[in-house]
DNA sequence: GTCTATAGGCCGATAGAC
DNA sequence: GTCTATCGGCCTATAGAC
């Protein structure tokens, strides 16, 4: 039976399981505690999700489709510039932060969603809009180094105002590129 | 009763479960999969460790042991080039690489054994060491980027030979610094 | 939409034979 | 040192009342 996409109370499990996801790992999390932080039971869960699966996929779909969305654009774009493209990336990262570090950090556990797949192709064109597709390892190390560098900014920084963290995550990722003047 | 701290079963059940912590996380594996891989039985392996939580742990001594051991080193020393010390993080991360892995991957599971504190504590006095104690938030993030980018490069260039990779990384990560002749 | 009750499975861990 | 057998617990998921 056909439930509807959105409802309040759905919008409540996502947030509280996203929530916990944060703090104690996906794995971690059961069900039971995403049901009792709502004071609900979890059978409930199971009307607005038909599944476990179903709920976590739910979650990291907006940024999946943002990152894929960007990166089709900047690859039709041709010409691209770092700093830009580095920022854009950014932009993308940090409007769904709490996702983002989930992705970061829990990747074992993703990787049931074909989300290191995913991870690793998102890597491997950014790598060649940055730094050409045929790079040596050399390059492909700088391209790591500012790629993983503005992800790891993102979360150790995390309550730093963002203008100032967008600055210095950009600044950082472009010196290490081999742009030091962005 | 006291058993033997070393025995070739003793180790070739860490072998194992660091085989499949790797494959598939430390959380999604069993003690039931790591003894088949064996063809033990789980009984076999409490015989060897007193819990799942003792072989995790013994998993995770030897490279925290090193780190530790460096850092206390570098402290000392007083004056440190940031090059010199890099070089010495990344050999101590690239000896353990495994395990340099799962703490990178796994986090949310490790935290059960205080790895989190132990990591996020490492980075600060690493941090210390490379940008001085009071640095400000543009500083702090070439640090970030830097150290970050380090373990990013061991695990995503993990098929390049040490040597290469070695001067790759460091380059990279001294360029995020802002040294860029290292 | 939410509940109570429960099925069915895998887990970590232990007892005790060999 | 390794086995068979088993315990108690928590999990995802479902049936069916309200």
């Amino acid at each position: 039976m056909a439930r509807p996409r959105t409802s309040r109370t759905r919008e409540r499990i996502q947030e509280a399981a996203l929530e916990l996801f944060a703090e104690q790992g996906v794995r971690q999390t059961s069900l039971r505690q995403i049901a009792d932080r709502l004071s609900l039971t979890k059978p409930a869960l199971y009307y607005h999700f038909a599944s476990r699966e179903e709920l976590v996929a739910s979650l990291l779909q907006p940024l999946t489709d943002d990152l894929d969305a960007l990166l089709a654009e900047d690859e039709a774009a041709g010409d691209v510039d770092a700093r830009e493209l580095l920022g854009r990336y950014f932009d993308v990262s940090y409007r769904h932060r709490a996702v983002t570090g989930l992705m970061l950090r829990d990747l074992p556990t993703l990787s049931e969603f074909g989300v290191v797949e995913r991870i690793v192709d998102w890597r491997r064109r950014l790598t060649t809009l940055l730094v050409g597709p045929d790079a040596d390892v050399a390059a492909r190390a700088r391209a790591i180094v500012a790629l993983g560098g503005l992800g790891d900014c993102l979360v150790l920084l995390a309550d730093t105002p963002v203008d100032e963290l967008r600055t210095a995550a950009l600044d950082a990722a472009c010196a290490a590129l081999g742009h030091p003047a962005g």
